[in-house]
This record gives C-alpha cells, structure tokens and sequence, in this order.
DNA sequence: TTGAAAGCGCTAACAT
DNA sequence: ATGTTAGCGCTTTCAA
C-alpha cells in the first residue's frame, strides 16, 4: 500500500485512463460495472483517497453550506443544524459550520473567512448584521438563508419568526391569567438580537395592555445562563417583592429563576409565576413545568436546508418562510 | 464592481503580476508597502474575494482540523471545542465540524467523507472505532487525536481520561457517605462507549467494594434524556424501593431523576442519593446541587488543539495526555 | 522587490 | 464505454 496514491496511479494500475477512474468514482452510469469493480478494487488496495480540493477548484463546486449559529452550546440552534444535516446530506452537501459568540462583528469576520472557502450558500442567524456583512453576502453571488428571525429587509432569503411579536402571546397569556406585574428578566446589552426583540416585544405588549413596564431585570451579557437567571430573579424579588409574573428570555434562565424561588421557599406559580422561552427539554420535566413559547427549531433549519437544495437545484423558493413558534403553558403560569 | 474577480484581475487593474497580489494578500514581507495598500485598494474596488480552494490545491495545505464530536447538543462537547476553536483560529486552522450521533459506522462514514476534504489533522471523540475507521485513519498521514477517553491502543495520540476508572471515585464517595445498595442508570446499548465504560466502570468499582450489582437500570438508547433518567428513576424506585443512591450516566439524566424524586415527594439525600457525571451548568443551580464529575471538557479541547498545533509546527507532543476528572460532593449525596 | 513558468489533482468538453 | 486535451485559480520555484 503506497502513501499518497492519486487518480493517475489508481488509473495506471487498473490500466485505464484517468478519466474512466473519474467516472467510476461518481458513479457515473456510462462506466461498464466490470471496469468500476476492477477501478474500485485497485483503488482500494493502493490505499487511494478522492481529493476533493482538485475537484473543487476544477468544478467551481465545493458543496459547502456554511452555517452560522451564535453558540455551539444551545440546544435550539442545534436542532436547526441538526435538521439542515440530513437534507444537506442526501444532496452531497455538507455544512461548514461557524459560531459567532452571538457578535456581529464576529459574524462579520467568519462570514469573511468562509466566502473564501466558497461555499455553495449560506445560513445566518438572525436578520441583523454589520453593513459590511450585508455587503460581502449580497456580492458573493449564493443563497443567504437568514433564520430565527424575520426581517423586514433580508439579505436574500428568510425561514423564521418575529421574535417581538411572539412576546406578545406570551403576555397575552399571563395577563388572561390573572397577572398584571409582570417582569422581565434579560441580556443587558443587545448582543443577542433576538433576545433584544422579545425585550422590545415585551415592552410593547405590555403597553398594548396599558401595564406598567418598569420591571425589566438585566441578566448579563447574552447568553443568559441559568445562575444569571437565578440572580436575576433574585434582584426582582427584592427590588419588585409585589412582582405576580416574570416572562424569562430563555427557558434556561427561567429554569434558574425557579431554582432561586425553590431556594426561597416561593411557590410557583402560587406566589409568582415564570416563563420562558425556547422548548429546551428542561421546561418540560423541570418542577413545576415551564410555560414556553416552542420556536419549531428542527423546523426551521429543516425549511431552510430544503430551501437551499431547491435554489442550487435551480428551482424556486419562497423569499420568506414564516415557522410559526407555539405557546406551551405549562404548571408554572397556571394555576390549578 | 464586476462579478466573480479572480487575482489576475486584481493584477491587471494594480498594474502588477498576479505573483505580488498573491504575496500582498500573505503579508509577504517583500511586498512594498505602497504596492500592497494599491493592490488592496483595488482588490477591494472589484469585490475580490480570495479563492482558498485554488490556493488549496496549489499548496497541498488545507488549514482545516476535522473534528467529530457525538452530537451538536450537548454542553460537554460543545466546549471542548470551543476551546478548541481559538487555539486553532489563532494559527489559521478551522475546524471542520461533523457529528456521529454516537454511532461509530456513522463516525466511519465521516471520517471517510472528511478525508477527501485534506484537513490537515483529525480530531476524534472517544477511543473506540470500527475496525475501517482506524484504517483510513492510520493511512491518512495526518495527527489523529482522541479525546474523551483514555485507551489502550490509540490510534495515535489521546487527550483525554478513563471513564470507567473515573467511576471508582464516584463509587468511593458513595460508600464513604454510608450508601451500600447502589443503582445505576445509563443506556440500553453501547452506542456511546463513554456511557458504557462508565458501567462497566461503575460495576467494578461495586465488585471491589463487595456490594451488590444487580440495579442496573436501563434507561433508552444513548444519549439518555432527562426525561429518560425520570422514566428509569421510576422504574428503580419501583423494582428496588430499598435503593439508598443511584449514579446517573450524566447530570442530565441525574437531573430528570431529581424530579421524578420530587414528584413522588422523595427527598434527596434523605431517602435517596442521586449522582451525575459531566458538571453541566444544571448540576451547580437545581435543588438539590447534584454531585457530579467534571471531566474538564475546556482542557480537553485546549491540549488537544495544542497538540495539533505543536504537530503541524513540526515539533514534538507527548502520545497521551491524561486530564484527570474532579469529582464535585454537592448536596444530592451529602447529607447535611 | 517583482515577475515568468509550471503545475497542484482533478473534471468539462469534446472526440472516438 | 472510454480516452485526450485543456484548464480551474492559485502558489512553488526559479530568475532577475
């Protein structure tokens, strides 16, 4: 087995020509299955591997999909991607996966860096980005998927919700039950865009109801984790004790935020009521369970995989997908 | 701004030959400083992006580091590379990121899959493989790194720790806390190797104590949920009321045994211990805090990446690093 | 400090 | 069903 074997060397030990090896190895029906066995064989002993960086540069194909996600760490945004997998898949693509940190300017640099690696198309997260980014996407001349929001002026294409006006359900929700000291724990800053809108969102429901919007807790940079969600709540109860709700910017920190009315011997939803956002699996087995808005995350990066497939394909595609999230209420907000 | 600019037309609008562009986008020393900031100006006029793919095949150098991790959803991995990310990026590698699902055919079809696209070294979560994967591996030529685990044979280097030793000193705390008929919860199969060491592990470590090591619950295919670790906490408490502590393949699962603790208004410690394993954020905050172990999957990440780097340099790294777990005593099995 | 020639390992296009 | 020729967009190498 020697090291390093390329097409020409598989090519002259079967004693065809480079092409015929070529064919063999996209299974290109015109090859005669007895010359593939034979190709496929000898490739096999010598040890041979495709180099797909040759045949990129000779196709101007990489089939590539970069995907921009803010964390690794997320259970949402890996179920987008776990979704987009299979579909990118079965079509020989593959997702060249970057994170952001939930910075724009970080956006900016990866969306630099991997329009190098000429992908195929592109998925961001969120709507908002630097002009810069805007700039790089729309010249790069592929598909722009934006997700998990639904901007009014997308780069190109967009599969997700309004994270503002989702909120709205939410306190919807809250107020038909009763609640009218309602609160928010959030990111302090706008970092995470989507956890800024459903801030926004929040305010202007709460308005919408002519309640008062003074009970906004900030929870640190984004992403709020479950202990910056306990402090948090912590800070409500001694700065609003007369709080009756508190809408959370995640399950995660509404998860912290139950442990901290646990660890003072408040009942949930009896002396206060939470919620969160985002499905995560702990909202459905934590005590007592957590009313969550569900944002249909697999389905998300489901539609826009599927879009991607359709657009290389030289289809159609809708501009804009909308994925409808749903309000779970769960024992935390309701009383029984 | 024309479409599509490759180097030569940078060239041509700069007045110069493709060769200085080259060497002005590598901060070639030897470029005049004029002539760079002219090139750069230009290139940036024409939308020039720079083509890594051609650059790529010309080089024989990729700058990628696969890496294949179980899956995208789950904190442990997650950090670990991200740690490994800024150590990579800092020497202009990026990871090129796959996932198996916790299944090592599926870790076969991808260590396939990423060969073809020459990353320079290859990172691998557990030291278990198909009997291909070490194969394609070995003859590939490049640092091969496993992680999260410690074995006998590496296919070339380890960054990692034994799984089923680290289970002796979870065993050792319990008896030490004056528990004897101890469970223990993990996967149906051993699709996640880790999760079947720390069994097998946690069954030795009985044995060498002289306990009994019939609770075995059996809580799904891996990874177990918490939503699983409720369901087979159920089942425990039923099969084996007189259970005085149970070790959970992870925290999660740990946690969703918690609950069901809580909604059968068990108390834990008091009529049950409950331990985890992986330090996950949820282990510090829920109530009670859960003992656990932290495997320090960041230091994993970051030798692993550091060895990577050093190999590429050139210079030498050790074959196996051993990064040793903590175990964490909270209030799940230490009665106050 | 800059340029010219050659070529990385494949595949498109055309030929047979 | 298979082969030949040319070339993808860069960088290596050698030269000046």
């Amino acid at each position: 087995m020697q090291r390093n074997a390329r097409m020409k060397d598989v090519a002259q030990a079967a004693g065809v020509s480079v092409m015929t090896v070529s064919r063999a190895f996209k299974k290109d029906a015109s090859v005669k299955p007895a010359t593939r066995a034979a190709i496929i064989k000898v490739a096999d002993e010598l040890g041979y591997v495709y180099d797909s960086t040759a045949a990129n540069l000779r196709s101007q194909k990489t089939d590539f999909v970069a995907v921009l996600i803010p964390s690794l760490n997320n259970a949402n945004f890996a179920d987008t991607v776990g979704a987009m997998t299979p579909v990118l898949s079965e079509h020989g693509l593959q997702i060249l996966l970057g994170y952001t940190n939930y910075d724009i300017h970080e956006e900016e640099y990866l969306v630099e860096q991997l329009l190098k690696r000429r992908p195929e198309a592109i998925v961001l997260t969120g709507g908002r980005h630097t002009d810069r980014t805007r700039r790089l996407l729309t010249a790069a001349g592929i598909p722009v998927v934006e997700t998990w929001d639904l901007p009014e002026d997308p780069v190109d294409r967009v599969v997700g919700f309004s994270n503002a006006e989702t909120m709205g359900t939410m306190v919807d929700h809250l107020v038909a039950q009763g609640h009218q000291r309602i609160a928010f724990i959030g990111g302090d800053t706008d970092g995470d865009t989507r956890g800024a809108d459903r801030r926004r969102g929040f305010l202007a429901a709460m308005a919408a109801h002519g309640l008062e919007t003074s009970r906004l807790i900030g929870a640190g940079t984004p992403p709020i984790s479950m202990r910056e969600g306990a402090e948090a709540m912590g800070r409500l109860l001694e700065e609003h004790p007369d709080t009756d709700a508190v809408v959370c910017v995640s399950d995660l920190s509404a998860f912290g935020a139950l442990t901290e009315c646990a660890r003072r011997g408040l009942s949930v939803p009896g002396d206060i009521a939470v919620a969160g956002f985002g499905a995560y699996e702990i909202a459905d087995i934590c005590v007592p369970r957590l009313t969550t808005i569900d944002p249909h995350p697999a389905r998300i990066g489901q539609e826009a995989a599927r879009m991607i497939v359709a657009l290389l394909a030289g289809a159609g595609a809708e501009r804009r997908v909308a994925v409808e999230p749903a309000l779970t209420a769960a024992e935390s907000t309701v009383r029984v």
